[in-house]
DNA sequence: GCCGTTTTCGGCCCGACTGTTTTCAGTCG
């Protein structure tokens, strides 16, 4: 069993844990076994092999036994024991707002419910009404949860969260009451999909900021409305909770919010470790009602207090920013600004909207230097991909444009060729080699086993016309899984043979994950932040790509994208 | 169930809000 499945497993231990009425901190435990075991830096089976699992913070002696049990594949008593003890149709229940585990645990033992359509049964009968501890604003609260379940669970695209959130941002800041406003939570550090909108207020006069924020249009339902803290939902089923505290907080609830929880971990304990305790209201002097300080004007004096170089916010995710603070080691990350051109885009030849010289003009009014153009090849006969005739056309046709003389900004001729079933590419070697670059993909055949994909795509990174590898996994976010592939040893052969992986920017995708970037970088691999525009209006979404990007420690070095024309041209030449 | 520069037991974040209650439990973040 690998790590992810072993990861779910005891994500449910504690879920069912929490359904029997277990210890709330062995519940807590199974959850932080669960954390320490998707941050692994290393190996599991090399961990399990020298012994050394025991030593990962959060995994001790009960949690090393079960895991290697499972990653042997052999029974766990513990696990199917505690499953058959508890009614499937209970954990479903904890998705429905306002039920935890306590209450379901407490419906289920007195009306011996099974599944969600018992417990509408008994909310419409009136018996939950009669429970103590539940009434009538409960049972409406469930019925509405149980009709709305599956739009409130629902996860966004961080696109669309942040194009919703930055009006009401800009609404927050104009109000009288405001002294100062920021997004908090995901959104602001830029994770590939975001929960729900969290806004931070700075005010002495929360409440008119309340009334405001509750009135916004396009409100479905308001579910919190406090002095200081509400929560609505929108019509698209997107949350929004808004925290006003009073300015001398600012800039603690804003860092407390924005996260990430293991982030706040290791800040408290960092805390802690220079006599302070760290928490949403402020830095106090350990054990003492005492502030340490007044009050402080941004994060980066926060993060002073504590000895430590600024964090921004893409890089809190308890995955050792805190130790490159403090060590002074963080990276410069890379900025949308420094990037000098994309590669992979389309035009009308295959599926895209636009043709080669509005392509071109629009990348010159975004100040680039170049662009490569790389149309799907003729396998992708769904997006009208071209075949060896009208590759050679549009190698001519661009060469057409860049010898015009209308523009300043470079095309560079490129193919997006598909990578077949059997790992060889679409297109005839002599028509690959005519062109500047090739990026190549899989679009077909998604669901190979792991072992022939990783086959197949690394057959593919070994042609020797390869420049790219396009969007690693095929996953589209929140729609479609990624494909299995075993991502060491594409990495690996991607930094053998001078192959770059991109970072399809692509909102929906942002693939390869940034969570792989810090390590491959780290051992040379490239990237480019490709757009994957299918229109001029698709360049916009580099902003994404380097947003992830900068999630995975990026710097400008190890972006093909931000490298002068002349740079990228003798790479291109070489290889 | 985990952890330890107050170290093998005793703590593990805690406050706002809601809905149910007349002082609090549960949920949520």
């Amino acid at each position: 069993m690998d790590k992810g499945a072993i990861s779910d497993i005891l994500g449910e231990i504690a879920t069912l844990l929490e359904l029997r009425g277990d210890n709330p901190f062995k519940i807590r435990a199974y959850q932080s076994g669960q954390r320490a075991l998707d941050t692994l830096d290393e190996d599991l089976g090399t961990l399990i092999d020298e012994k050394r699992l025991g030593d990962v913070k959060g995994i001790g002696k009960a949690l090393t036994d079960k895991i290697i049990t499972l990653h042997a594949d052999e029974p766990l008593p513990f696990f199917d024991e505690l499953k058959a003890s508890i009614v499937p149709g209970l954990i479903e229940m904890l998705e429905i707002p306002g039920l935890g585990a306590k209450k379901i645990k407490k419906l289920h033992d007195a009306l011996k419910i099974a599944t969600i359509d018992d417990l509408t049964r008994v909310c419409e009968s009136g018996e939950v009404a009669e429970l103590a501890g539940f009434g009538a604003k409960s049972v409406e609260k469930i019925l509405s949860g149980i009709k709305n379940r599956e739009a409130y669970s629902k996860r966004h695209l961080w696109w669309a969260a942040n194009e919703t959130a930055q009006p009401i941002l800009e609404g927050l800041r104009s109000l009288p009451q405001v002294e100062r406003a920021e997004a908090a939570g995901s959104l602001r550090r830029k994770m590939e999909t975001v929960g729900d909108l969290d806004f931070i207020a700075a005010s002495n006069d929360p409440e008119p900021i309340m009334d405001w924020f509750v009135g916004l249009p396009d409100v479905q339902e308001v579910t919190g409305h406090g002095k200081t803290k509400s929560s609505l939902r929108f019509e698209s089923g997107m949350q929004a909770d808004l925290r006003v505290v009073p300015p001398e907080q600012f800039v603690f609830a804003l860092h407390h919010f924005t996260g990430s929880k293991d982030h706040n971990v290791a800040m408290r304990s960092r805390a802690l470790s220079l006599g302070y305790s760290l928490s949403e209201w402020g830095l106090r002097k350990d054990d003492r009602e005492e502030m340490a300080v007044d009050s402080i004007d941004d994060e980066e004096q926060l993060f002073k207090l504590l000895n430590l170089h600024f964090v921004t916010p893409e890089l809190r995710e308890g995955l050792g920013e805190i130790e490159a603070a403090e060590a002074g080691e963080l990276p410069e990350l890379v900025e949308v600004d420094q990037l000098k051109g994309v590669f992979h885009n389309h035009t009308h030849a295959s599926d895209g909207e636009n043709s080669i010289e509005e392509m071109t003009q629009a990348a010159q009014d975004l100040g680039w230097d170049y662009i490569g153009l790389a149309d799907h090849s003729k396998a992708s006969f769904q997006a009208n991909g071209l075949d060896e005739a009208r590759v050679e056309e549009q190698i001519k046709k661009i060469a057409a444009v860049n010898t015009s003389g209308k523009f300043d900004c470079h095309v560079f001729s490129g193919i997006e060729c598909d990578i077949l079933k059997d790992g060889s590419l679409d297109l005839a070697d002599e028509t690959l080699e005519k062109l500047d670059y090739v990026v190549v993909s899989v679009h077909s055949s998604f669901t190979l086993s792991e072992e022939e994909m990783t086959a197949r795509i690394i057959r593919a990174i070994e042609h020797p016309c390869t420049t790219m590898l396009g969007h690693l996994t095929g996953r589209l976010l929140l729609k479609r899984e990624p494909y299995k592939v075993n991502f060491e040893k594409v990495i690996d052969a991607a930094i053998a043979n001078n192959v770059i992986i991109e970072m399809n920017a692509h909102p929906w995708r942002l693939d390869m994950d940034w969570r792989h970037w810090r390590k491959a970088a780290g051992k040379g691999l490239l990237t480019s932040v490709n757009p994957d525009a299918h229109s001029v209006s698709g360049y916009k979404y580099v902003a994404a790509g380097i947003n992830a990007c900068r999630k995975g420690w990026l710097t400008a070095d190890s972006v093909f994208n931000t490298w002068s024309i002349e740079k990228v041209r003798a790479y291109l030449e070489k290889s």
